[in-house]
DNA sequence: TAAAGCATGTAAGAGGTTACATGATTGG
DNA sequence: CCAATCATGTAACCTCTTACATGCTTTA
Protein backbone atom coordinates (compact mmCIF):
# COMPACT_ATOMS: atom_id res chain seq x y z
CA UNK A 1 0.00 0.00 0.00
CA UNK A 2 2.90 2.82 1.19
CA UNK A 3 5.32 1.91 -1.60
CA UNK A 4 2.20 1.76 -4.31
CA UNK A 5 1.58 5.48 -3.01
CA UNK A 6 4.83 6.68 -2.92
CA UNK A 7 5.86 5.57 -6.09
CA UNK A 8 2.51 6.65 -7.56
CA UNK A 9 3.16 10.18 -6.21
CA UNK A 10 6.67 10.61 -6.86
CA UNK A 11 5.74 9.36 -10.76
CA UNK A 12 4.09 12.89 -11.29
CA UNK A 13 6.97 14.75 -9.28
CA UNK A 14 9.45 14.27 -6.65
CA UNK A 15 8.62 15.45 -3.49
CA UNK A 16 10.02 14.89 0.16
CA UNK A 17 8.42 12.69 3.10
CA UNK A 18 6.48 15.59 4.96
CA UNK A 19 4.81 16.54 1.46
CA UNK A 20 3.78 12.93 0.50
CA UNK A 21 2.02 12.30 3.86
CA UNK A 22 0.57 15.93 3.16
CA UNK A 23 -0.75 14.90 -0.39
CA UNK A 24 -1.50 11.38 0.75
CA UNK A 25 -4.23 13.37 3.40
CA UNK A 26 -5.57 15.26 0.62
CA UNK A 27 -6.53 11.87 -1.53
CA UNK A 28 -8.78 10.75 1.89
CA UNK A 29 -5.54 8.21 3.00
CA UNK A 30 -5.75 9.90 6.52
CA UNK A 31 -4.11 7.63 8.66
CA UNK A 32 -0.93 7.13 7.26
CA UNK A 33 1.94 7.99 10.32
CA UNK A 34 5.72 9.15 9.84
CA UNK A 35 6.89 5.77 11.30
CA UNK A 36 5.00 3.99 8.35
CA UNK A 37 6.36 6.91 5.70
CA UNK A 38 9.69 7.40 6.33
CA UNK A 39 11.26 3.73 6.98
CA UNK A 40 9.11 3.06 3.66
CA UNK A 41 11.21 5.53 1.83
CA UNK A 42 14.62 4.14 3.23
CA UNK A 43 13.48 0.78 2.51
CA UNK A 44 13.08 1.86 -1.51
CA UNK A 45 15.67 4.06 -2.03
CA UNK A 46 17.52 0.51 -0.82
CA UNK A 47 16.07 -0.75 -3.14
CA UNK A 48 16.94 1.24 -5.78
CA UNK A 49 13.13 2.03 -6.85
CA UNK A 50 13.59 6.06 -5.58
CA UNK A 51 16.44 8.09 -5.31
CA UNK A 52 16.77 11.58 -3.00
CA UNK A 53 17.83 14.71 -4.93
CA UNK A 54 19.70 17.76 -3.49
CA UNK A 55 18.66 18.14 -0.25
CA UNK A 56 16.90 22.40 0.36
CA UNK A 57 17.92 22.86 4.11
CA UNK A 58 16.31 19.76 5.88
CA UNK A 59 13.77 18.75 3.09
CA UNK A 60 15.09 15.49 1.84
CA UNK A 61 12.69 15.28 -1.90
CA UNK A 62 12.94 12.07 -3.73
CA UNK A 63 12.36 10.90 -7.34
CA UNK A 64 11.49 7.98 -9.01
CA UNK A 65 14.28 5.84 -10.64
CA UNK A 66 13.40 3.97 -13.94
CA UNK A 67 13.71 0.44 -12.49
CA UNK A 68 10.89 2.22 -9.57
CA UNK A 69 8.79 3.26 -13.08
CA UNK A 70 8.59 -0.19 -14.21
CA UNK A 71 8.29 -1.67 -10.47
CA UNK A 72 5.40 1.00 -10.06
CA UNK A 73 3.57 -0.36 -13.15
CA UNK A 74 4.13 -3.68 -12.40
CA UNK A 75 2.03 -3.30 -8.84
CA UNK A 76 -0.28 -0.91 -10.11
CA UNK A 77 -1.17 -3.70 -12.64
CA UNK A 78 -1.60 -6.63 -10.51
CA UNK A 79 -5.34 -6.66 -8.67
CA UNK A 80 -6.80 -8.89 -7.46
CA UNK A 81 -9.62 -8.47 -4.84
CA UNK A 82 -8.49 -5.84 -2.57
CA UNK A 83 -9.63 -3.81 0.71
CA UNK A 84 -11.73 -0.98 -0.14
CA UNK A 85 -8.79 1.43 0.57
CA UNK A 86 -5.99 -0.28 -1.65
CA UNK A 87 -8.78 0.03 -4.40
CA UNK A 88 -8.93 4.03 -3.78
CA UNK A 89 -5.19 3.63 -4.00
CA UNK A 90 -5.44 2.42 -7.53
CA UNK A 91 -7.61 4.70 -8.64
CA UNK A 92 -5.64 7.66 -7.54
CA UNK A 93 -3.30 6.44 -10.07
CA UNK A 94 -5.23 5.21 -12.92
CA UNK A 95 -3.80 7.42 -15.39
CA UNK A 96 -0.61 5.60 -15.49
CA UNK A 97 -3.00 2.62 -15.63
CA UNK A 98 -3.75 1.30 -19.94
CA UNK A 99 -7.10 1.54 -20.46
CA UNK A 100 -8.01 -1.79 -20.90
CA UNK A 101 -6.93 -2.63 -17.75
CA UNK A 102 -8.84 0.41 -16.44
CA UNK A 103 -11.51 -1.55 -17.59
CA UNK A 104 -10.51 -4.79 -16.36
CA UNK A 105 -10.25 -3.68 -12.66
CA UNK A 106 -13.42 -1.42 -12.27
CA UNK A 107 -15.49 -4.75 -13.37
CA UNK A 108 -13.63 -6.82 -11.13
CA UNK A 109 -14.24 -4.45 -8.37
CA UNK A 110 -17.93 -4.23 -9.45
CA UNK A 111 -18.31 -8.15 -9.12
CA UNK A 112 -16.53 -7.71 -5.69
CA UNK A 113 -19.54 -4.81 -4.25
CA UNK A 114 -22.46 -6.90 -6.04
CA UNK A 115 -21.15 -9.59 -3.92
CA UNK A 116 -20.94 -7.44 -1.42
CA UNK A 117 -24.39 -6.06 -1.70
CA UNK A 118 -26.09 -9.26 -1.84
CA UNK A 119 -24.67 -10.71 1.57
CA UNK A 120 -25.52 -7.20 3.27
CA UNK A 121 -28.85 -7.40 2.24
CA UNK A 122 -29.41 -11.19 3.09
CA UNK A 123 -28.41 -9.84 6.46
CA UNK A 124 -30.81 -7.49 6.54
CA UNK A 125 -33.32 -9.53 5.67
CA UNK A 126 -32.58 -12.31 8.00
CA UNK A 127 -32.46 -9.75 10.75
CA UNK A 128 -35.74 -8.15 9.91
CA UNK A 129 -37.12 -11.66 9.81
CA UNK A 130 -36.33 -12.70 13.07
CA UNK A 131 -36.82 -9.34 14.65
CA UNK A 132 -33.72 -9.58 16.81
CA UNK A 133 -31.89 -7.06 16.20
CA UNK A 134 -31.66 -3.29 18.10
CA UNK A 135 -31.98 -0.23 16.31
CA UNK A 136 -28.36 0.77 16.04
CA UNK A 137 -27.62 -2.98 14.61
CA UNK A 138 -30.21 -2.54 11.94
CA UNK A 139 -29.19 1.06 11.65
CA UNK A 140 -25.91 -0.45 10.13
CA UNK A 141 -27.01 -2.89 8.57
CA UNK A 142 -28.83 -0.82 5.97
CA UNK A 143 -26.27 2.08 5.71
CA UNK A 144 -24.18 -0.94 4.42
CA UNK A 145 -26.18 -1.30 2.15
CA UNK A 146 -26.52 2.06 1.26
CA UNK A 147 -22.76 2.98 1.25
CA UNK A 148 -22.62 -0.43 -1.71
CA UNK A 149 -24.91 0.71 -3.42
CA UNK A 150 -23.88 3.96 -3.62
CA UNK A 151 -20.42 3.00 -4.86
CA UNK A 152 -21.69 0.55 -7.17
CA UNK A 153 -23.36 3.73 -8.98
CA UNK A 154 -19.69 5.19 -8.62
CA UNK A 155 -18.23 2.73 -10.15
CA UNK A 156 -20.73 2.56 -13.37
CA UNK A 157 -20.12 6.25 -13.85
CA UNK A 158 -16.43 5.26 -14.32
CA UNK A 159 -16.79 2.32 -16.36
CA UNK A 160 -18.85 4.11 -18.68
CA UNK A 161 -16.42 6.85 -18.83
CA UNK A 162 -13.41 4.01 -18.94
CA UNK A 163 -15.56 2.87 -22.14
CA UNK A 164 -15.46 6.37 -23.67
CA UNK A 165 -11.72 6.75 -23.62
CA UNK A 166 -11.00 2.82 -25.22
CA UNK A 167 -13.16 3.45 -27.86
CA UNK A 168 -11.40 6.94 -28.35
CA UNK A 169 -8.11 5.22 -28.09
CA UNK A 170 -9.26 2.26 -30.39
CA UNK A 171 -10.51 3.83 -33.57
CA UNK A 172 -12.80 0.90 -35.53
CA UNK A 173 -12.12 -2.75 -33.96
CA UNK A 174 -14.28 -4.33 -36.93
CA UNK A 175 -17.54 -5.08 -35.76
CA UNK A 176 -19.51 -3.86 -32.40
CA UNK A 177 -18.89 -5.52 -29.29
CA UNK A 178 -18.78 -9.58 -30.50
CA UNK B 1 -10.45 -5.05 16.77
CA UNK B 2 -11.14 -8.30 16.72
CA UNK B 3 -11.20 -8.66 20.68
CA UNK B 4 -14.06 -6.40 20.43
CA UNK B 5 -15.57 -8.00 17.86
CA UNK B 6 -15.64 -11.27 19.87
CA UNK B 7 -16.66 -10.15 23.15
CA UNK B 8 -19.45 -8.14 21.85
CA UNK B 9 -20.82 -11.13 19.94
CA UNK B 10 -20.34 -13.61 22.64
CA UNK B 11 -22.29 -11.07 24.85
CA UNK B 12 -25.36 -12.06 23.06
CA UNK B 13 -25.01 -15.45 23.11
CA UNK B 14 -22.59 -18.73 23.24
CA UNK B 15 -20.86 -19.23 19.20
CA UNK B 16 -18.26 -21.34 18.23
CA UNK B 17 -15.37 -19.66 15.74
CA UNK B 18 -17.12 -20.31 12.26
CA UNK B 19 -19.86 -18.92 13.31
CA UNK B 20 -18.30 -15.81 14.40
CA UNK B 21 -17.16 -15.46 11.11
CA UNK B 22 -19.90 -15.76 9.34
CA UNK B 23 -21.63 -12.97 11.69
CA UNK B 24 -18.78 -10.92 10.97
CA UNK B 25 -19.40 -11.02 7.36
CA UNK B 26 -23.06 -10.21 7.54
CA UNK B 27 -22.22 -6.99 9.85
CA UNK B 28 -19.85 -5.59 7.18
CA UNK B 29 -16.46 -6.82 8.16
CA UNK B 30 -15.49 -9.26 5.80
CA UNK B 31 -12.14 -9.45 5.75
CA UNK B 32 -11.48 -11.29 9.30
CA UNK B 33 -9.20 -14.11 8.72
CA UNK B 34 -9.52 -17.47 10.65
CA UNK B 35 -5.62 -17.07 11.15
CA UNK B 36 -6.97 -13.46 12.90
CA UNK B 37 -10.34 -15.49 14.89
CA UNK B 38 -8.89 -18.70 16.19
CA UNK B 39 -5.33 -17.67 18.00
CA UNK B 40 -7.63 -14.12 19.36
CA UNK B 41 -9.93 -17.13 20.63
CA UNK B 42 -7.31 -18.92 22.39
CA UNK B 43 -5.41 -15.84 24.39
CA UNK B 44 -9.13 -14.16 25.34
CA UNK B 45 -9.81 -17.66 26.93
CA UNK B 46 -6.18 -17.54 28.43
CA UNK B 47 -7.12 -14.44 29.79
CA UNK B 48 -10.16 -15.66 31.21
CA UNK B 49 -12.53 -13.33 29.29
CA UNK B 50 -14.36 -16.11 27.45
CA UNK B 51 -15.07 -19.90 28.11
CA UNK B 52 -15.76 -22.86 26.18
CA UNK B 53 -18.65 -24.86 26.62
CA UNK B 54 -19.62 -27.85 25.87
CA UNK B 55 -18.20 -29.51 22.61
CA UNK B 56 -20.47 -30.76 20.14
CA UNK B 57 -18.50 -32.60 17.32
CA UNK B 58 -16.03 -30.45 16.55
CA UNK B 59 -17.98 -27.44 17.37
CA UNK B 60 -16.44 -25.38 20.39
CA UNK B 61 -18.48 -22.83 21.39
CA UNK B 62 -17.39 -20.41 23.83
CA UNK B 63 -19.17 -17.60 26.18
CA UNK B 64 -18.55 -14.52 27.67
CA UNK B 65 -17.19 -14.73 30.86
CA UNK B 66 -18.23 -12.41 33.85
CA UNK B 67 -14.51 -10.86 33.64
CA UNK B 68 -15.29 -11.02 29.88
CA UNK B 69 -18.61 -8.95 30.32
CA UNK B 70 -16.55 -6.15 32.22
CA UNK B 71 -13.37 -5.78 29.88
CA UNK B 72 -15.99 -5.90 27.14
CA UNK B 73 -17.83 -2.91 28.74
CA UNK B 74 -14.38 -0.94 29.23
CA UNK B 75 -13.13 -1.18 25.51
CA UNK B 76 -16.87 -0.28 24.25
CA UNK B 77 -16.64 2.82 26.08
CA UNK B 78 -13.05 4.17 25.84
CA UNK B 79 -13.45 5.86 22.16
CA UNK B 80 -11.49 8.44 20.67
CA UNK B 81 -10.44 9.28 17.02
CA UNK B 82 -10.76 6.07 15.15
CA UNK B 83 -10.70 4.17 12.15
CA UNK B 84 -14.07 4.16 9.93
CA UNK B 85 -14.06 0.03 10.79
CA UNK B 86 -13.53 0.74 14.30
CA UNK B 87 -16.52 3.03 14.51
CA UNK B 88 -18.83 0.71 12.78
CA UNK B 89 -17.71 -2.23 15.26
CA UNK B 90 -18.43 -0.05 18.03
CA UNK B 91 -21.80 1.03 16.87
CA UNK B 92 -22.69 -2.63 15.82
CA UNK B 93 -23.10 -3.06 20.03
CA UNK B 94 -24.28 0.47 20.90
CA UNK B 95 -26.67 -1.62 22.58
CA UNK B 96 -24.91 -2.28 25.47
CA UNK B 97 -23.01 1.09 26.23
CA UNK B 98 -25.36 3.76 28.35
CA UNK B 99 -27.31 6.11 26.14
CA UNK B 100 -25.06 9.28 27.53
CA UNK B 101 -21.99 7.44 26.61
CA UNK B 102 -24.03 6.75 22.81
CA UNK B 103 -24.22 10.39 22.38
CA UNK B 104 -21.04 11.49 23.27
CA UNK B 105 -19.49 8.73 20.89
CA UNK B 106 -21.32 10.04 18.10
CA UNK B 107 -20.99 13.49 18.35
CA UNK B 108 -16.96 12.53 18.62
CA UNK B 109 -17.49 10.71 15.44
CA UNK B 110 -19.40 13.39 14.02
CA UNK B 111 -16.51 16.06 14.21
CA UNK B 112 -14.38 13.97 13.10
CA UNK B 113 -16.27 13.63 9.96
CA UNK B 114 -16.83 17.32 9.39
CA UNK B 115 -12.80 17.67 9.95
CA UNK B 116 -12.28 14.89 7.12
CA UNK B 117 -15.29 16.95 5.12
CA UNK B 118 -13.18 19.99 5.01
CA UNK B 119 -10.16 18.80 4.18
CA UNK B 120 -11.75 16.93 1.24
CA UNK B 121 -13.04 20.03 -0.04
CA UNK B 122 -9.92 22.21 0.09
CA UNK B 123 -8.67 19.64 -1.21
CA UNK B 124 -10.83 19.57 -4.38
CA UNK B 125 -10.69 23.25 -5.09
CA UNK B 126 -6.87 23.75 -4.99
CA UNK B 127 -7.25 20.67 -7.23
CA UNK B 128 -9.89 22.11 -9.35
CA UNK B 129 -8.04 25.81 -8.89
CA UNK B 130 -4.67 24.65 -10.10
CA UNK B 131 -6.67 22.25 -12.56
CA UNK B 132 -3.34 19.48 -12.74
CA UNK B 133 -5.49 16.41 -11.55
CA UNK B 134 -6.52 13.81 -14.55
CA UNK B 135 -10.61 12.33 -14.70
CA UNK B 136 -9.72 9.48 -12.09
CA UNK B 137 -7.95 11.58 -9.32
CA UNK B 138 -10.69 14.25 -9.38
CA UNK B 139 -13.57 11.79 -9.14
CA UNK B 140 -11.66 10.47 -5.95
CA UNK B 141 -12.29 13.71 -4.49
CA UNK B 142 -15.46 14.12 -5.04
CA UNK B 143 -16.52 10.49 -3.76
CA UNK B 144 -14.83 11.33 -0.72
CA UNK B 145 -16.54 14.31 -0.57
CA UNK B 146 -19.82 12.41 -1.23
CA UNK B 147 -19.05 9.56 1.08
CA UNK B 148 -18.21 11.74 4.09
CA UNK B 149 -21.47 14.07 3.70
CA UNK B 150 -23.76 10.39 3.33
CA UNK B 151 -22.27 9.72 6.44
CA UNK B 152 -22.35 12.76 8.28
CA UNK B 153 -26.19 12.30 7.40
CA UNK B 154 -26.29 9.45 8.59
CA UNK B 155 -24.46 10.17 11.40
CA UNK B 156 -27.37 13.19 12.08
CA UNK B 157 -30.02 10.53 12.41
CA UNK B 158 -28.62 8.20 14.70
CA UNK B 159 -27.52 11.50 17.11
CA UNK B 160 -31.50 12.32 16.59
CA UNK B 161 -32.74 9.06 17.64
CA UNK B 162 -30.07 8.78 20.53
CA UNK B 163 -31.14 11.83 21.62
CA UNK B 164 -34.77 10.98 22.18
CA UNK B 165 -33.94 7.77 23.89
CA UNK B 166 -32.07 9.77 26.32
CA UNK B 167 -34.65 12.12 27.13
CA UNK B 168 -37.07 9.19 27.79
CA UNK B 169 -34.61 7.69 30.09
CA UNK B 170 -34.08 10.89 32.37
CA UNK B 171 -37.99 12.15 32.62
CA UNK B 172 -37.73 15.69 33.69
CA UNK B 173 -33.94 17.04 34.99
CA UNK B 174 -35.68 20.25 35.86
CA UNK B 175 -34.82 23.15 32.86
CA UNK B 176 -34.34 22.51 29.20
CA UNK B 177 -30.74 21.70 27.80
CA UNK B 178 -27.83 24.03 29.77
C1' DT C 1 -17.31 -43.51 -0.99
C1' DA C 2 -15.96 -39.34 -2.83
C1' DA C 3 -16.59 -34.51 -2.98
C1' DA C 4 -17.97 -30.31 -0.88
C1' DG C 5 -18.32 -27.73 2.77
C1' DC C 6 -17.73 -27.33 7.88
C1' DA C 7 -14.41 -26.51 11.48
C1' DT C 8 -10.11 -25.72 13.97
C1' DG C 9 -5.59 -24.71 14.23
C1' DT C 10 -0.21 -23.09 13.51
C1' DA C 11 3.90 -20.50 11.69
C1' DA C 12 6.08 -16.96 9.27
C1' DG C 13 6.14 -12.65 8.12
C1' DA C 14 4.26 -8.36 6.14
C1' DG C 15 2.68 -4.13 7.43
C1' DG C 16 1.39 -0.90 10.33
C1' DT C 17 0.99 2.07 14.86
C1' DT C 18 2.67 4.50 18.88
C1' DA C 19 5.85 6.75 21.31
C1' DC C 20 9.91 8.79 21.49
C1' DA C 21 13.91 11.74 20.08
C1' DT C 22 15.88 15.41 17.52
C1' DG C 23 16.52 19.65 15.31
C1' DA C 24 15.45 23.52 11.65
C1' DT C 25 12.59 27.27 10.31
C1' DT C 26 9.22 30.80 10.60
C1' DG C 27 6.11 34.31 12.60
C1' DG C 28 4.42 37.04 16.43
C1' DC D 1 13.22 34.79 21.89
C1' DC D 2 9.43 31.72 22.25
C1' DA D 3 5.98 28.89 20.27
C1' DA D 4 4.27 26.60 16.53
C1' DT D 5 5.03 24.16 12.73
C1' DC D 6 8.00 21.85 9.59
C1' DA D 7 10.83 17.83 9.01
C1' DT D 8 13.24 13.44 9.70
C1' DG D 9 14.13 9.49 11.98
C1' DT D 10 14.21 4.98 15.34
C1' DA D 11 12.48 1.12 18.27
C1' DA D 12 9.16 -1.64 20.24
C1' DC D 13 5.21 -3.61 19.60
C1' DC D 14 0.82 -5.17 17.82
C1' DT D 15 -2.25 -6.87 14.59
C1' DC D 16 -3.52 -9.14 10.80
C1' DT D 17 -2.67 -11.90 6.45
C1' DT D 18 -1.12 -15.84 3.92
C1' DA D 19 -0.24 -20.29 3.47
C1' DC D 20 -0.36 -24.47 5.20
C1' DA D 21 -2.09 -28.65 7.76
C1' DT D 22 -5.66 -31.41 9.61
C1' DG D 23 -9.84 -33.88 10.10
C1' DC D 24 -15.03 -34.10 10.68
C1' DT D 25 -19.72 -34.23 8.59
C1' DT D 26 -23.12 -34.29 5.21
C1' DT D 27 -25.04 -35.53 0.86
C1' DA D 28 -25.16 -37.10 -3.84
Amino acid sequence: MIDLAILGLLRKQPRHGYELKARLLELGFSRVSFGTLYPALRRLEKRGLIEPMRQSGRRKAYRLTPTGEEEFARILGSAGDEEDRRFNMRLAFFQYLEPAARLRTLKRRRNQLIGRLHTAQAALQRSTAEGQDDHYTAALLRHNIGTTEADIDWLDQLIAYARTEQEAEVPRPLGGKK
